[in-house]
DNA sequence: TGTCATATGATGTATTACAAATTCAAGCCT
DNA sequence: AGGCTTGAATTTGTAATACATCATATGACA
């Protein structure tokens, strides 16, 4: 594995290092691309490619027969999830109480300025899930996850929509529940996930965002409670295996591609 | 202004949006470089310039000898604000109400889980804040934001630090108030924000995490009014001057270099 | 059948040339 | 003097070509 590193990504690190440690300054003007081939002894493909990059990254900015520039804003205006995280239990309850904040206040903003149709879909999307749970071999743990995409959609406010996308990778993953619980168990954990979601549909419906609030907060609390007790189920089988098998492998394992 | 998008701009939206609805799959090999400009009728090197951004943004992967591929997981693992978006009025309230669902779970879980440490730290940086006032001439609209940060790291949570620290840019532009407005106006500006914080401070050292919520809402939907306010006294200080700047404008204008 | 050399085709890098946008100053006009 | 035009110089944007390097497929050879 390990490919040596390309000249345009060694050009691209050295001046993101140099805008990041300060001595490039926020819209200070670069030098200019032969000058910088010259510096790096490389060939002007490489600086443009690098400095493709760091445009697309918003770092700099190049006008046509002014030069380049470094970005007034450069300081990374992005938020990201290293995938390792991802599968450690405590990364996925930590991101899980992210998401509560966020949807706690969605589901206000959605019972406040919902329309008409916002309501109507999200009811219709309720039922789409309850149907789904003909299916008695699989379910996804957050299998409701478009519900609640649908409520961020009610917020009227396209970052609740889009901050929820961005974490759905956390959440989406399988779970083949039938190897770990009866169904008698699997039939209580729908019948108590259909009447939270019900009650934050009426909130929604009814209009009123402090009863909205808090059917999100206890459904996403009982959430986190449900993750941590199907964990606890998952280590116990793993034990009574023989194996020493801890969440997070677990969680490698059941990902679907 | 509204420049001429580059080509480069042109092929590399193009490609993402063939990712991004499915007409290229997740680990299916692209057209070759030379086959690509022939499409697009463009040359090489914005083929390549494109293919740089968007292997930078982690769509893309290409190997040399073989081919350039989309990444198995090419949808987006992070959260980006587009800088373009930020000095808009209704970018900036709307990212303000996702900062808020954010804020409003922080103060709580801060009021439940904070140290000692972190309470005196907290009401620290909230007197620091306060002795700040006394240069009259210049003041951040949100120079508070350490206080914010210094209850999010109460949280035990990182992702709340770390989110607001990603939000920070959004809020950390400096307005020149003293042309703005009068020292009155400050004064009582500045008694409102302090009251504010302080019952925000009271209700996490007595480890209330309702009032805590309660506390850091009231502060933040207040800040939204003042955002808001601010932005009227500009537009109508831009009118008076016989100018028409849009608040937009005013925040690029503002910018500090 | 298995192995190695070679051919082939892909991306990576280099070089050169020209197009288009911006700046700046000289020079002209009023 | 002040404002305008013009053109040269500079800089990034695009194009075209050549070669280097890496990966794979092919086919000869044992």
């Amino acid at each position: 594995m390990a490919r040596r590193k390309t000249l345009t990504a060694i050009v691209a690190e050295d001046l993101s290092k140099r805008v990041f440690d300060g001595s490039l300054k926020p819209g200070e003007q670069l030098p200019t691309e032969t000058e910088l081939c010259e510096q790096f002894e490389v060939s002007r493909t490489v600086v443009r490619e690098a400095v493709a990059q760091l445009r697309s990254d918003g770092i700099l900015v190049s006008r046509q027969g002014r030069g380049m520039f470094v970005s007034k804003y450069p300081f990374s205006s992005k938020f990201e999830l290293n995938s390792d995280a991802l599968n450690t239990l405590p990364e996925t309850i930590a991101i899980l109480e992210l998401r509560l904040a966020i949807e706690v206040e969605s589901a206000g903003l959605c019972a406040e300025r919902r329309s008409d149709e916002d309501a109507r879909n999200i009811r219709r999307v309720m039922e789409e899930v309850d149907a789904r749970h003909s299916d008695p071999d699989i379910v996804e743990v957050h299998y409701d996850f478009e519900f609640h995409l649908a409520i961020a959609q009610g917020t009227q406010n396209p970052y609740f929509h889009r901050f929820l996308k961005f974490l759905e990778p956390t959440f989406a993953r399988r779970f083949q529940l039938s190897t770990l619980v009866s169904q008698d168990f699997k039939e209580q954990y729908y019948e108590e996930i259909h009447t939270e979601h019900n009650s934050i549909v009426v909130a929604i419906e009814e209009q009123d965002p402090q009863a909205a609030h808090n059917a999100m907060r206890v459904h996403l609390l009982n959430s986190l409670g449900r993750l941590r007790a199907l964990s606890r189920k998952v280590v116990a089988k793993d034990r009574m295996d023989g194996r020493e098998t801890s969440f997070m492998d677990f969680l490698k394992d059941v990902d679907t591609v």
